[in-house]
RNA sequence: GGGCCCGUAGCUCAGCUGGAUAGAGCAACGGACUUCUAAUCCGUAGGUCGGAGGUUCGAAUCCUCCCGGGCCCGCCA
């Protein structure tokens, strides 16, 4: 309806200033005011028309006004404040509404205007579980993706994989020592390499994994040193990455693209770029390795691309991959790092750039820090490298539902204090118990209207007339406005506010007004017509977080 | 030292392309169940929006400086 009210006001600025005036609706405000006295949509027009027109905001207010008086679409229009615009809505555009919302796909828009855009998110190194920091920006990608849908945008979703490089040798490494271990063998362990130690499970995985090989092949230690690492690596690299496909999948995150680190090697295409950026003269020698002047593009220093041992660095492959994204012929790319990735951000946008690409064309999603709490105390593991909270344990002691919910409380820049208790407690305490609750009432009341031979209908629209009925058809519909939100500032956390407050207007209403009504046939029909949209809207916003809507709780 | 992020109610946080008297949940206190799910609702109380300047009709929101907290500054990823 926000549209709707946008429009009459740009055709009475239009009729009353001309054309050229019409240009600041696109800066102007139409918000629900905060105070109900205020009506249902106000708007600033006459305050960005005053800057252009030089005249009182008040004076130009009343002009547009005494053009809107008098539509249908308004119960009434008027002047507020210093300038302010005021509209309440119509009864019959209020019927309107809601028929939109319950028969049409009234949440579907077109912001994105066909933009194709690459999300790139979890990109997990396959050198172990993941862990909750990892579900955080994998949820957050997944809404963010799910909502773009939805607006217009044609996003596909994309893993990076790290398989190669250094960190998949040393994984190979550290199951290979590990399973000398295993044969009793006395090992010491390389500073940088994978204990395998998951505290909180009590289990080591790169133990289990050492002795799942060696069942396999039994004659691994037998091997020549170098042989037996590539082997080791190789497994545990396919093993660990079906387990992290595994945790995803049950997550119910998935992707379109897995995109592996070692074909951009295989297929030249390190090499290739590394010669476009020489061509350009960004590369020089420097005490035996190989830099990109990243500095020219806003980096603070240099950057190495290959080492003086020979080997490529991260970055090299890193600029090689967003190559291949923009030549593949996305509009935009939207990566979602780990916060502590921050410092990364200048070289790889810099490269882009060197590369004679738009940097802008990259846009980076940073995710803080998840922290666990229970009892009002801070699980935390001990400081032993690589050693976290997986993920899977997360879901398996507070459930999908709430890991998703709960990952979007949120805005995903700030870290998350991660309530177990609170994600376990069936009280309204709880926003994804609270959302739920309210879908499942409202398919309780429509079960038991069918039981007494009521079903909604539309005939009777103009029976819903109170507070509490209003503020549900307006809340409904504004799904719409807050997933363009959600798609346009990439912060999907909005869709959990958005949620709870719906659910908080329909236990008002709720509580305030009684349904199933045999003494009023009309009326309930009508307001099963209400239940029966929000219900939906409830079913559509809880099913675009992917987490379950029940019928009964 | 440099860079990025953050400072809003006792606690956890929304609000930030500038808009009317700054919001929610929890905690506290007081109420509402012969009635469609009380797994809910209503009310009361709680604030120098870290501080100081600036920009203007108007600032939690934008700019500058200061204070406080976190993260990052590798030929690791």
């Amino acid at each position: 309806m926000k549209e709707l009210v946008k429009e009459r006001v740009a055709e009475a600025v239009r009729k009353v200033y001309g054309e050229d005036a019409v240009a600041v609706l696109e800066r102007a405000s139409f918000e629900k005011p905060k105070r109900k006295e205020f009506g249902d949509i106000a708007t600033n027009v006459a305050f960005l028309l005053a800057k252009v027109l030089r005249q009182s905001p008040r004076a130009i207010a009343e002009e547009i006004v005494r053009v809107l008086r008098g539509s249908r679409d308004f119960e009434s229009v008027e002047v507020a404040g210093r300038g302010f615009i005021n509209f309440k809505l119509s009864q019959s555009l209020y019927e309107e509404i809601l028929n939109a919302v319950v028969e049409t796909d009234f949440y579907l828009s077109d912001v994105g205007r066909g933009e194709r855009v690459l999300l790139e998110y979890v990109s997990a190194n396959p050198t172990g579980p993941l862990h909750v920091g990892h579900g955080r920006g994998a949820v957050v990608g997944d809404v963010l993706y799910r909502v773009m849908k939805l607006t217009g945008y044609r996003p596909e979703r994309e893993f990076y994989i790290n398989d190669a490089g250094r960190q998949i040798k040393l994984l190979g490494l550290s199951i290979y020592l590990r399973a000398k271990e295993l044969k009793g063998e006395k090992v010491t362990l390389p500073e940088d390499a994978y204990s395998g130690e998951i505290e909180i499970w009590k289990r080591n995985y790169i133990f289990e994994l050492a002795e799942k090989l060696l069942k396999l092949k039994p004659d691994l230690l037998e091997l020549p040193e170098e042989e037996a690492v590539e082997i080791a690596a190789e497994f545990g690299k396919e093993e660990l990455l079906k387990q992290i496909q595994e945790d995803l999948r049950e997550l119910r995150v998935e992707f379109d693209h897995w995109f592996s680190e070692r074909e951009l090697y295989e297929k030249g295409e390190v090499e290739r770029v590394l010669r476009i950026l020489e061509e350009k003269g960004y590369l020089y020698e420097k005490e035996g390795a190989l830099w990109l002047k990243t500095t020219l593009f806003g980096d603070d220093k240099d950057r190495v691309v290959r080492r003086s041992n020979g080997e490529y660095t991260y970055f090299a492959s890193d600029i090689a991959y967003h190559y291949n994204k923009i030549e593949r012929g996305y509009d935009r790319g939207i990566d979602i790092w780990g916060a502590d990735h921050h410092g990364y951000i200048p070289r790889v946008k810099a490269a882009i750039a060197a590369l004679g690409k738009d940097p802008n064309w990259l846009e980076i999603i940073l995710i803080q820090l998840v922290k666990l709490f229970r009892n009002g105390a801070e699980i935390k593991m001990s400081k032993r490298k690589g050693n976290f909270i997986p993920l899977k344990w997360l879901i398996d002691e507070v459930g999908v539902d709430a890991v998703r919910f709960f990952f979007l409380l949120k805005r995903h820049d700030t870290p998350l204090d991660f309530d177990l208790d609170l994600a376990l407690s069936t009280k309204s305490e709880n926003p994804v118990y609270y959302v739920q609750y309210a879908h499942a009432r409202l398919c309780s009341v429509l079960d038991k209207a069918k039981e007494e031979g009521f079903k909604p209908s539309s005939n009777s629209l103009n029976l819903l007339t109170t507070e509490e009925e209003r503020e549900l058809i307006l809340r409904c519909y504004s799904l719409k406005y807050e997933l363009q939100q959600v798609a346009v500032k990439r912060e999907p956390h909005r869709l959990t506010y958005y949620l709870i407050e719906l659910a908080s207007a329909l236990h008002r209403f709720y509580n305030k007004h009684r349904v199933v009504d045999g003494e009023n046939g009309e009326l309930t029909s009508a307001r099963l017509y209400l239940v029966e949209g929000v219900r939906k809207t409830l079913e559509v916003g809880l099913g675009i977080l992917n987490v379950k809507a029940p019928r009964r709780m």
